[in-house]
DNA sequence: TATTCATATGTGCCAATGCTCATATGAAAG
DNA sequence: CTTTCATATGAGCATTGGCACATATGAATA
């Protein structure tokens, strides 16, 4: 037993060995968990939680949006891409405004949950 | 009507003024919704998922985890104690160790809620 | 086909954030 | 009381991310 093992006596001591070997079987796949923070990362931020909660109650253009968030039109159009990239939101054309919405129902659940949380 | 006002043509042509202010009805608080975004920014990051995803499997010591996920004691520390600030964690002494845990079972339904939007 | 106008996007700036390294803290054991 | 050691924390650094500004795009209309 070389000393220079030693870089954390932690290591050695206080590891509870089986608890961790037993967790990390049960630990989801890496990439999902990536993802995971990633899809959470997209609602950790008031100006996209706002957008969503807008498009909650009714499918809207981009400039409704702008108008009803009081900010501008490039700001709400650069996070509406985000938004979109995730497929949190769909478009469509109509004339010559861009109807996003909502793409599923369970982007409200997560939300709503977490909506809980907050208000509890 | 002076041509100033057209800053945006577009906020006499395109906005939806009705549906802009039944939406605006509809909005929850200001304060809610940016709490809502700071929590969801907190389960934005794979450092904190992965700890979280530990913590769900059994209550660790911040050495356990460190091992387990492959990172810095220093490093975990720091991410533990976000958590903790955000009172999503909570933490007791057990003799020269530090024992970190869930503090309840909504964190876990919110997350439970991504996943299945991850994995579908 | 040319023009209009809502929307999209590239660039730059600044604030926020995660990690490392070094060091402080403080409970437990001697 | 002193030492030990798991944990906490401060500072610095590199990266990311949101917004403003200017400009491009492209569908609709004339």
């Amino acid at each position: 037993m070389s000393p220079e093992k030693a870089a954390y006596q932690c290591d050695f001591i206080c590891v509870h060995e089986d608890v961790v070997a037993s967790v990390k079987q049960s630990m989801p796949n890496e990439v999902v968990l990536f993802d995971l923070s990633e899809l959470f990362k997209i609602f950790g931020d008031s100006t996209r939680i706002r957008i969503l909660y807008c498009l909650f109650a009714h499918e809207m253009c981009v400039c409704d949006i702008a108008t009803l968030l009081g900010m501008t039109q490039s700001a709400i159009s650069h996070q509406l891409a985000v938004l979109k990239r995730s497929k949190l939101v769909s478009s469509r054309r109509d004339g010559k405004t861009v109807i996003y919405a909502l793409a599923d129902d369970h982007v409200r659940r997560i939300i709503d949950q977490g909506f809980e949380h907050v208000t509890e």
